[in-house]
This record gives C-alpha cells, structure tokens and sequence, in this order.
DNA sequence: AATATTGGAGAGTAGTACTATCCAATCGAG
DNA sequence: CTCGATTGGATAGTACTACTCTCCAATATT
C-alpha cells in the first residue's frame, strides 16, 4: 500500500508518519520508485503498536526505541524481553545519594520483596520506582504500613499471574514479543482505571 | 521563614517555587514588607505535595490546579473528594464517535462492571481509560479474556479496599483531603511498580 | 497534458515546565 | 551608616517533546 492509504487505514496523518520514518520509529517501505514505496500490513501493525505506546500507555519515543529494538533483536530470549518491556516503559530518575528518607525507603522495599520471596533484580527500574513512591510518600507524612504494602503486593501478584499466564512460548515469536510488550504496557492501564473505579464504588458503599 | 530558607528545606530552586507562586500553585507567603514575605509550614507541606505530584505521579501543573482546588475547596464533601482527585489525575481524551472497536470495548467495560455490581459513573473519566485500553489491546489484537478482566477487576479491588480503609473520616479535614489526594496518586504508583516487580518474579518461576 | 501524490529534507510550531535576568526596595553585617 | 546580599515582582528566554508545514523534483494518475 502506498503511504495515503497506511495513513487512511491507520488514523495518523502523512506527515506524523514521514516524521516516524526519519525517527526510525517505523521501517521504510520498499522501494518502488524514486516516488513510491511499498508499506506492507507489517508497517501498518508497527504503527499502530507505536500510536498505542504514544496515546494511552503515554510511552516517550525515545524509549519506545527501545522497546521496539527489544521487539525487533531476534537473538533475544523470552524472558529477557520482559525485562526490556519494563525498562523502556518505566520512566528513569536519578536516586539521590545520602537521604535518609530514602534509604529507610529503601530498607522497607528490600524487606518487602524479602518477606514476599520476590527474585527481582536490585538494578530493576521498577524496584527503583517502588523506593521512590514509598519515599515520598514517607516524606508527605502519608507513609503505608507494612501490611498494606502485603496487601497491595499480593493484588499486584494476582495481576502479574495473569499477565505472564498470557504469554505463551510456542507462539510465533513476533506475535509473543508483541504481546509481551503490549501486556506489559497497556494491561498496567487497564488495572490503574479499574482501581480507581473500585475506590469510586467502595468509597460510595461507605461513605455515599 | 524566607523564600531562600523554604527553597532550602524543599530542595526546590527559588526561581521554581516563585514559578509557583505566579501559577498560583503555591500562596503568596503573609507579606512583611515589600522586599519580604513570611512563609509557614503549611507552605513547605503544599510545595512537596506539588512536588511529588510533578515528579512521582507526573500529574501536569494544569491538573495539579484542579487538585488543589479540590484540597482547599472547605465545603467539599469526603466522598466527592476522591472523584476529584481522581478527576484531576487522570490524562483527558476525546471519544471516536462511530468506532466499532470503541463501541465493543465499552460495551463490554459495561458488561464487566455491571457483573461485578460497581456502583461507578458513566462519565467518571477512569471508566473512559478502560474503555480506551481494551479497545486499544482489542486493535492490536490481544483482547484480553473476560476471565483476566475479572482477575484484574478482583486485585484492583483489594488494593481500593486498603486505599478507602486508609482514610479517616474523623481525623482533622485538612489531613484527611492530602492523604486521600496522596493515596489516589501515589499508591497508584506503588501498585504499578509492584506489578512489574511480581511479573519479574513470576516470568523467572517460569522460563528463567 | 494537466493535476495529484510521493519521498525526502528542513524549518517552524505548540505546549510544558521551568530558568535567567533585571530592577528597585530593603535587609543585615561590620 | 554603608554596602553587598536578598527579596518580590515582572519579563523574557530556554530545553525538550512531538509533531506539522512547506517546499522540491520526480513520478503517477486521469
């Protein structure tokens, strides 16, 4: 298909998409002539997983660079990409050295994944993530006790089964790898908008 | 205290908390003289509330104002409060009118809450998130089961049973409204990153 | 032959969140 | 009392992201 139609089929303009083929966020197409080029359903299927990182999982593309070199390494093992997944997905921050707020923060996370038997890597931008949230809300007076960390990790894990549970490793690997990354980024929104709707009907029960 | 002195104790740069001050994120400190003003604790507590919503929750300064308003809104009723906060959290969008996709999607959101017997607004701004994250998975063709919605629905409920329980209705108002706004916000982030972390773990069980 | 489309490149734009500079008033150490 | 530092207030400038627009010559379509 010609560049008017992937543009028609997929909602994003021409000119996002030319801006696209520049930022490598989208392969050519193939060449036909000095005027045209061949995009294929595998263009319009890059597109929309770009449109979906960008619009609701709200992905920066500079890190949805990363994502898509993780999709496209065919080298890659399955349980690496995950990985990969998350840390293109997970914003970075630079942790502060000598807080003390923040190495208690720490400490509880640690003993928190420590309780839980968790095997999560110490360098996992998600565990820095964690330390940070716990951090500031330590530093806003609004520090969570122990057992609800417990219970919300245990939420978190039912989630987590389901979404590995999805993954299944005799599948094309494409279609895994795409799906790995696609749960892992837009399955994370889906359980954020069910929370909030869960305290909207929970806080009507006990105080509406 | 002086405007040096709270930059000192907040770690925020003058020139940003003055920022604040023009975006009326932050009130203007009990003017001393015309080259000095007096700055309270209630100040530094509302300077890192920003903060973390900024930095942590990566709520955008245009929302933060809706935020606050509700926090110093005295008439506001506790269970209006977290629809609020919630209101002002989550990123807004436009709806496609005659989308098929769109339409399967919030029927079957619909469905889903209707089973689980949520008492939710149709126009709460989280319902529109789910409609667009399954719609969104559904264009990319990983549609997820009914059965791992009901999965998801039932940890995210466990984890709003320990946000509401969290809130206090007899403690002082001022406190009661940060920590609810906290809570929506920032626990959310607690559960994102602990969801990653469980996947970690779960994907090592099981191919690592 | 006339009109439209394409690939490609470059510059321009809109929005967000600061950050820097300037100024006159005033504060504070010596 | 003097003189450098600080403050409030205003204005302008910056860095970054994600597009969006314009232009061109080479095709493609009618």
């Amino acid at each position: 298909m010609r560049i008017s139609e992937l543009s028609r089929r997929s909602g994003v303009p021409v000119a996002t998409i030319k801006y696209y083929l520049r930022e490598n966020l989208l392969p050519r197409g193939e060449a036909v002539s000095a005027t045209q080029s061949d995009y294929t359903g595998d263009h319009l299927a890059r597109l929309r997983l770009v449109r979906a990182l960008v619009e609701v999982a709200e992905v920066p593309l500079s890190r949805i660079h990363a994502v898509l070199a993780a999709v496209d390494d065919p080298g890659r093992e399955l349980h690496t990409l995950l990985g990969a997944a998350q840390y293109a997905v997970t914003p970075q921050f630079e942790t502060p050295a000598d807080d003390p707020v923040w190495q208690r923060a720490e400490h509880r996370t640690d003993e928190l994944l420590a309780e839980l038997d968790w095997r999560v890597d110490a360098a996992s931008p998600a565990r820095g993530g964690l330390v940070r949230a716990v951090a500031t809300l330590d530093r806003l007076g609004s520090c969570p006790a122990p057992e609800m960390l417990h219970g919300y990790a245990q939420a978190a894990h039912r989630a987590a089964e389901w979404d590995v549970s999805r993954i299944d490793p005799d599948a094309g690997r494409a279609d895994t790898v795409q799906a790995v990354v696609v749960t892992s980024a837009l399955m994370g929104q889906v359980l954020t908008a069910l929370r909030l709707l869960a305290q909207e009907d929970e806080s009507a029960r006990r105080f509406g």
